[in-house]
DNA sequence: TTATGTGAAGAGTTTCACAGCA
DNA sequence: TGCTGTGAAACTCTTCACATAA
């Protein structure tokens, strides 16, 4: 076990772990080796090693994983054995969108979209996939009352930053973001941003 | 001028610092120091001057930067400065979204979405954002047609490997994927994927 | 004997600091 | 004098290889 900080890196190959560990059937064969579970996910069985080594003993030496405690160690690990309150900026059409393909791909999620958000009149009051959109106005008290700890940033406006300090204030801890500007937040915040023109224009160069 | 192979986190930061460039009036300051763009886009000048070391003399010592060459120069290394044709493969909910989120955004960017593809007879023919939704089955005669060099992936199914292993044969250089699967490419093919389960998953670490 | 867990080496990336040019 | 361009140092992340435990 290694106590120090882990890698942002690391904490974003987890998810993948778990995910192929859900994909397999432990009745079949309870236990996986590193070698197979980094063949399943496109990478090396000493990084898949190294990685669990974050945070303390998984498996069993000359044996390997057990499939069913791996993937509650992970879940503990990463808070998904807890519900997670999510938000989402923006109500347009990419908000929708990401709305509905969440709802479809959440098998056994605890993370749970609970709130939309809008500027616009003729959104408010309805629902997009079975979740309401509120008035932007009332973003600060729907976050503290539904205790939404993330959000989804996908709105097309210049004042983004504010918003964001809003939420923050009112105890929102992460954010993934698709709008497509420079944002600040203080060190205990995370902000993960998905531009998609800029993943784009970048890609451009390999053409 | 360093002339070994350029990182690919360099070449990501590129667009960052060409959208900052494209917003600045150069007829209010023609020149930009490092330290100011740093600023700008969140990271340091040292950085700014690093990444603009890997291809060759941009600034003039002392002075800084010439706003109006740089962004030239940014597009012709970007490959920005001639028409990249896209294709996006999956007409779906996010598929729609991010057809009318590009066009909307794509201000002076020679990234122009010129076919969609998708199984459902329903959508084959129709328009989204003016781009014509084309049969799955076209889809590796429509890319030669076409010249389409990049591909977004944005469909629900399993056989994505095949689809792109097509598209690699009909002259696919670059994917932009939003399928939560592990893909294989071979090296000279750049694949980038954007997972929001993956990303919304790693971010409950931090809530 | 087999496959984990982990220091140590190696590769990649960022930061630093200063020489050099306008 | 001011700010770029860039080696070198510092830091981070990945790969390697082997001691260790079942």
């Amino acid at each position: 076990m290694n106590q120090r900080k882990v890698p942002d890196v690391v904490i974003r190959r987890l998810p993948l772990y778990l995910r192929t560990l859900e994909i397999l059937d432990p009745d079949e064969a309870p236990i996986i080796s590193s070698e197979q579970l980094a063949k399943l996910v496109g990478t090396s069985s000493g990084q898949v090693r190294k990685d669990l080594s974050y945070f303390g003993v998984f498996g069993k030496q000359g044996v390997g994983y057990q499939i069913i405690s791996m993937r509650m160690e992970l879940r503990r690990i990463l808070k998904l054995d807890q519900e997670i309150r999510v938000g989402l900026i923006g109500a347009g059409n990419l908000g929708a969108a990401l709305v509905r393909y969440h709802q479809k791909n959440r098998v056994h999620q605890p993370l749970e979209i609970v709130a939309l958000f809008d500027v616009d009149d003729k959104k408010i009051g309805r629902k997009i996939a079975d979740v309401e959109v509120f008035d932007i106005g009332k973003l600060s008290s729907i976050i503290r009352n539904l205790d939404i700890k993330m959000m989804i940033l996908t709105f097309p406006a210049a004042n983004v930053q504010q918003v964001v300090d809003i939420c923050i204030a009112s105890g929102v801890k992460s954010f993934l973001n698709f709008v497509p500007v420079s944002l600040k937040v203080p060190a205990e915040v995370k902000l993960r941003t998905s531009d998609v023109t800029l993943e784009l224009q970048s890609l451009a160069y390999y053409t």
